[in-house]
DNA sequence: TCTTTTTATTTGCATATGCAAATGGAGCTT
DNA sequence: AAGCTCCATTTGCATATGCAAATAAAAAGA
């Protein structure tokens, strides 16, 4: 554990102490100042660094390990943990282990590439600004040879710029975002459509028959990190999810 | 508190001890033994009662309170919460509600009710055996008098009785079992379909139009409650949802 | 060198203690 | 009856202490 590392951690004097402690940390790893696998201070360090007891860093500590946010181990001590790959309902994260899971040969194509100024068509399809400067994909993903679904994105560059030199040919852009950003919200929306003419012809489905939109865009503390459309045939998916009342079981 | 009420909490002896008493009473309230609005003994009396500590029972009693399982206020006590109304994404758990939500005046009717062993096609709908007594609906959802959800539902009466003494004149089935039941398990799936020729005449759009199909079943502790299938014309709905990765936000 | 044993570090759990904050209800005053 | 003050109850927070469990690393042994 280096000097900068625990010098980190400031309270702020409000609420209850061991929140305060737990916020610190929280919002540390949150903003990345401690990325995955940062071992976080033992608690005795903590504790003199902050001048509380032990109980009361424990306390802290041991919420946020319930939280998922950090891992504990005797000995070893404490780590901050990866985010958690899928989450619930809805987290076909990514993309080829959604068809692996399926038990399906994986494959995808790159469609298309343009970096620089949103056309027209594609800033209203993600109600970005005209003179705002994105890399725009598009993809077709493939189970087993058969088109699986069809993917229109955008990335933006300004929260990663290293997408200009990322060519996407071993790594899907999805997965490839999965792994080098850091996102705390994300925005999910599923409707029905019908497909358009071209979609319908590079799913090789019929014109007009029902598909599933999973529209998602995700942000690091509200700068806009990307935006999808997932188009899936519509026969052939269905996402499912099972939980209780008082959360995911 | 009565002595009854303190006397249901017993210990398993199997983990941490502060665990033994979240798990005891977290079953306590899960299995509908206190309902919401019992109140939970108060920290001392639980002392005595398992012969903890009281900084054990408060562990607890604290946790179970972060999970929103109990409500505490001082002074006052701990009593059982009622179960969270809505829960992120796809909670669309109340359709008058979802109606109000969008500033429209909500109504609906009741196209056909069923008691009795479910028809072959039903229990087929449903994955039903065929000699399952169920209580079988069909209702049509408007919003401002334009048609909004098809609901086509079954209900078990061996987890309702009442239901056979419900006419559903007041409240539709969705609400009174909300109001009426207690689930502990819930599945979702969605998926993309076209209307059926009935469908689309019901819903007042085109045979073959997309629509957003919402199946949904509910459980108390592996006893099958409830099933429904919720149709919502394509174009006029999409379901959102917004979150972090370390849960909702 | 490889294996075993020991040691030291770190987290996990439980207890006892003390005080603070909130507040329902009793009792008092007007 | 209405409002006020005071008190008792209950939860919330923080500390200090002690021991247990896990285990990485060091030391000892083969």
């Amino acid at each position: 554990m280096s000097a900068t590392q625990i010098d980190a951690v400031t309270l702020d004097g409000a609420g209850p102490l061991y929140d305060q402690i737990r916020r610190a940390i929280r919002d540390l790893i949150l903003a990345g100042t401690w990325p995955p696998g940062t071992s976080v201070p033992p608690e005795h360090a903590l504790m003199e660094k902050l001048g509380a007891s032990r109980m009361t860093v424990h306390r802290a500590l041991a919420q946020l390990a319930r939280e998922g946010l950090i891992l504990r181990r005797r000995r070893s001590g404490t780590v901050v943990a990866s985010p958690p790959a899928s989450h619930a309902m809805l987290d076909i994260l990514s993309i080829p282990e959604e068809v692996g899971e399926l038990g399906q040969a994986y494959s995808y194509r790159i469609l298309q590439r343009r970096d620089g100024k949103a056309s027209r068509e594609v800033a209203a399809r993600f109600e970005l600004g005209r003179s705002v400067n994105v890399t725009h994909l598009t993809l077709l993903h493939f189970a087993d040879g058969a088109p699986h679904v069809l993917e229109d994105r955008v990335i933006h560059p300004t929260a990663m710029p290293q997408v200009a030199d990322e060519s996407f040919a071993q790594t899907p852009p999805g997965d490839w975002l999965l792994q080098n950003s850091l996102w705390t919200q994300a925005e999910h929306a599923i409707s029905a459509i019908a497909a358009e003419p071209d979609e319908a012809e590079l799913l090789k489905i019929e014109a007009g028959s029902p598909c599933l939109l999973v529209e998602r865009r995700t942000w690091n503390q509200s700068e806009p990190i990307t935006a999808v459309r997932l188009l899936y045939p519509g026969g052939r998916h269905r996402f499912v999810g099972r939980f209780g009342p008082y959360g995911a079981v």
